[in-house]
DNA sequence: GCCAACGTTGGC
DNA sequence: GCCAACGTTGGC
């Protein structure tokens, strides 16, 4: 698995608003991040997600950017790193994504990825913090282990096991970027895309709108914006 | 290493 | 349920 970067932190299920979370699929190692609270709300999902009408024009978010930590960091005496050559080498390219302890973040895994979907692989804390390459969802969330675990830096005492308060999905490698799409270069382009008369694609950009959350939600336009950015020169 | 943003805790 | 204090994330 993978490791946010987080820390566990055991969030308490009590916050209605928060939101954030990160981390990876775990395969070897998982960092924590936050999500949203649980208990309490559990119906209440964190809106980011929502469905199509024929009326509305919620966006679809079915596409995601996940966060992980390239560089080595301890937490708890255990190393957090967890880059995209760390996810390649795992047994069949696959992790979990554990670690995520924020409540938001939770929801998102719990109830919002799906089989097949695509998700960046975000390298964050770290010299050149950026999009380093695609995965897909290959199993959908189910509790995060980790949150039993004593010994793991993400444990939780509060929570469960008939009731697991985190969840986490496996994440499968599919392909390196052809460069690596850069924070810097993103935000630029969103700053535009907020100036732009029809606003563009990126003016939302959750990366920045919800920079803390470790796990976050694109459109299919916005995910499809980014990784043709791989082919300009920059 | 700093620090802004923002999530969490806990008293009241 | 408010909110001040505190903790964490993560870019810079």
């Amino acid at each position: 698995m993978v490791r946010p970067k987080r820390t566990v932190v055991k969030a308490n299920e009590v916050n209605t608003r928060s939101k954030s979370a990160v981390s990876p699929a775990g395969v070897s190692k998982r960092k924590p991040a936050t999500a949203r609270k649980l208990t309490s709300n559990d119906t209440s999902n964190s809106a980011v997600v929502q469905k199509p009408t024929a009326t509305s024009k919620k966006p679809i978010f079915d596409h995601w950017l996940m966060k992980s930590e390239p560089d080595s960091r301890y937490e708890k005496g255990v190393e957090m790193k967890f880059s995209i050559d760390d996810l390649i080498k795992e047994p069949k390219s696959t992790a979990h994504w554990d670690g995520v302890r924020n409540y938001e973040a939770r929801n998102l895994l719990r109830d919002q990825m799906k089989l097949n979907q695509q998700a960046f692989f975000y390298h964050s804390n770290c010299k050149q913090p950026g999009i380093v390459g695609v995965m897909k969802i290959v199993k959908e969330g189910y509790p995060d282990h980790t949150q039993f675990n004593k010994s793991d830096p993400h444990y939780d005492a509060s929570s469960l096991l008939d009731k697991p308060k985190w969840y986490m999905v496996d994440v499968k490698y599919v392909r390196k970027t052809k460069r690596l799409i850069s924070l810097e270069e993103l935000k630029k382009l969103h700053t535009e895309h907020k100036k732009s008369l029809p606003k563009g694609v990126l003016h939302d950009l959750s990366l920045f709108t919800r920079s803390r959350l470790s796990v976050q939600p694109l459109t299919k336009e916005q995910f499809d914006f980014i990784l043709k950015l791989e082919h300009q020169d920059k």
